[in-house]
DNA sequence: GTTCTCCCCATACCTTGGTATCTGGACAAC
DNA sequence: GTTGTCCAGATACCAAGGTATGGGGAGAAC
């Protein structure tokens, strides 16, 4: 399942679980190039990668890669703090894992990181095993976020080819009504809701009811 | 599930929903008088009411009331910790909002708690509107949760009407086979699954296609 | 023994769903 | 103008779902 001799087709856009079951990676924000080195040959030993930046600014601007990672945070940093980028992510919709990083903790700021949805938060020095079980524990996560954002939104890529009226005649079916129920709120004759329903269900790529009614779900319409 | 007040008002297992969004309940677990007193008076202050416990003991001998609540506890007791209940709260599978307060916070602790799922976690002296705004936020979870929980009981409890090969059927209409297609799996008729069907239907008080399918996927079949 | 539940099968009938092959109007893009 | 898309409709046919009303056998409970 890699990607590692793919040079020769560009089918990135057309794979995307296999980016989702690619290596992951660890991203490393920390000011302290010492930090950052350290943290690197921690991972290497391990044989998990890693990206480094100095700041937060370098990691937005680097955006985040299409594989499952993590963040690993340091708490305090000149200029845009862990929790600064924290937020900004959460603004900017990304939903990265974070583990923070700290020399100088108290109880306020980690809990306002742990309620923001840090997977952990660990105030220096810690063990080795420690990170390594937290970044264990965020990849894991990232991973299942994954795999259930691209289920849904490959099934939202086939659902805006719909027009309209089909998805009238889908919310319909959703609602559990009949065929001839959902032409007459519509004003329509049930031979038509038919063709609609039909049409909509090819377009979604649907095999039975039972996934037409999922995918409705899914879609929540 | 006490059964305290049964003697008088047989209602209570009647009516689920109506418990649902009763009014709310703090529970408070310290050992120290004043800060219950304290708090019982804040609540009061706002009109939330209170139940107050000296220990982790005397609290799980109570029980959990059958309406919104959460849980308001000290860290450091004599006996169990508030870490402890916590934990012994989620072996017993009560999941209860738990906001945590204490005197003496560390961040390791509070890491920990916020990892095991606490709401909040406060260290003394806060504020009192933090605190309000904490059980405010428990509270709020726990009502969605029980909600939840009730829809979903409420369909299990129909569900273990059904017989073995009722099951049978509707997992094959889970997952989107034909009635010809189940009988073939299941070695018998078409005829045949079409009445295990309807039957399941009937137990399960299913009015169409999608209620089915939405009610087989809740019960994980 | 009787009674009950669960499971299985069958015939018959009707409703609903699904598809194919037609027609036609409104509207936008070229 | 032509082309294309979306919406709406019709007729016909077949597959699938649903129900009603029969029947029978195995096993547990009484």
């Amino acid at each position: 399942m890699s990607n590692a001799g793919q040079t020769i087709t560009p089918s990135r856009s057309q794979r995307p679980k296999g980016e989702a079951s690619a290596a992951p990676v660890v991203m490393v924000v920390d000011d302290d190039i010492d930090v950052r080195d350290s943290l690197r040959d921690l991972f290497d030993s391990v044989g998990i990668e890693t990206e480094l930046f100095a700041s937060t600014g370098e990691f937005l601007d680097a955006g985040i890669p299409n594989r499952p990672c993590c963040l690993v945070l340091d708490l305090r940093m000149p200029g845009a703090s862990g929790l600064d980028l924290q937020a900004r992510l959460k603004e900017l919709e990304k939903r990265v894992p974070v583990i923070f990083l700290t020399g100088y903790a108290d109880v306020s700021t980690s809990v306002r990181a742990m309620k923001a949805g840090a997977v952990d938060f660990l105030p220096k020095p810690f063990r080795d095993q420690e990170l390594l079980d937290a970044v264990g524990e965020a990849l894991r996560i990232d991973v299942e976020r994954r795999s259930g954002e691209t289920a849904v939104s490959e099934v939202r890529k086939l659902a805006d080819q719909l027009t309209p009226r089909e998805v009238d005649v889908l919310r319909g079916v959703g609602r559990g009504l009949l065929n001839k129920q959902i032409a007459f709120e519509l004003g329509i004759t049930e031979i038509t809701v038919k063709m609609h329903r039909s049409s909509a269900g090819r377009k979604l790529r649907v095999v039975s009811v039972a996934d037409m009614v999922r995918k409705i779900e899914l879609l929540k319409l």
